[in-house]
DNA sequence: AGATGTTACGGAGACCGTAATTATG
DNA sequence: CATAATTACGGTCTCCGTAACATCT
């Protein structure tokens, strides 16, 4: 192969590539990435020539995506968004460290099914959690 | 929330977070990325100050990964492999290019139920394409 | 001593912002 | 003319590499 289209990429560039890609105009681009408009411009041009795309050509209201573009824009814009979240939520559900009271709502059915193994699970994973109140719906 | 994990992130240390996971030893990963080994332990302190976790930790033979790192790494890990091979692989399949003969194993009753929508999506989208020959199976 | 990670420091280069220029309607 | 993108240019700031330091077996 040609060359790596990965280990040689400025990933920053892929988050610009996607605002790009959305806006179809560099001075929105740049207010949404707090940046001057010609930084964009600036970072278009290395897109471009890492990925050997004009990816983005001028027209009258801002510009056009290329094939190419959007393509590459469908692909890797799920897996960015994928990261995202990834890397917002792994942090925030810790069972380890809740405590208090939690409060669970369940149908009578459900609850004479599985009471006993949720108590034991919720015990196990959250054990400062002080106890779990089930309402029954 | 407190802060965007994402927005404020420098992507590509997420590249030497990887690295210096599979390898727990920064000398290691120095050399795998063709940098200095100091400007690994400096890309990892970024890491630190970002996530707010210390993320390894130095031992006797290298480093030891702390639990966050451990979540963390096998969280992202598949996400850049799978941003690795789309943007490695994007360009290789390109109906456009396709000529020549293709071949197609089909069942009769597949057959008679897409036969002439296959041929016509064929002839669409890759129009250099002489015949395409579909074998019964 | 030999391996490791960390700190200090100086320099090169990437990136940005302001301003001027070009292109396009 | 108005709006948009590109180019020029100067400055800063990040990041790297060399070297010195610290720690551990």
């Amino acid at each position: 192969m040609a060359k790596d289209l990965f280990s040689n990429l400025d990933l920053n560039l892929l988050r610009t590539f996607i605002i790009l890609h959305q806006e179809r105009n560099m001075r929105k681009a740049s207010e949404r990435l707090f940046v001057s408009q010609p930084a964009i411009s600036k970072a278009l041009q290395r897109l471009r020539d890492h990925f050997g795309d004009e990816l983005f050509v001028k027209t009258h209201h801002g510009l056009r995506a290329t094939e190419y573009a959007n393509q590459l824009a469908e692909s890797i814009s799920p897996i960015l968004d994928e990261l995202s979240s990834t890397l917002n939520e792994s942090n925030e559900f810790n069972p380890q460290e809740l405590d208090g009271v939690i409060k669970i709502a369940l149908s009578p059915f459900l609850l004479s099914a599985i009471a006993n193994s949720l108590f034991q699970a919720i015990r196990t994973e959250a054990p400062n959690v002080q106890s779990a109140i089930i309402k029954l719906v």
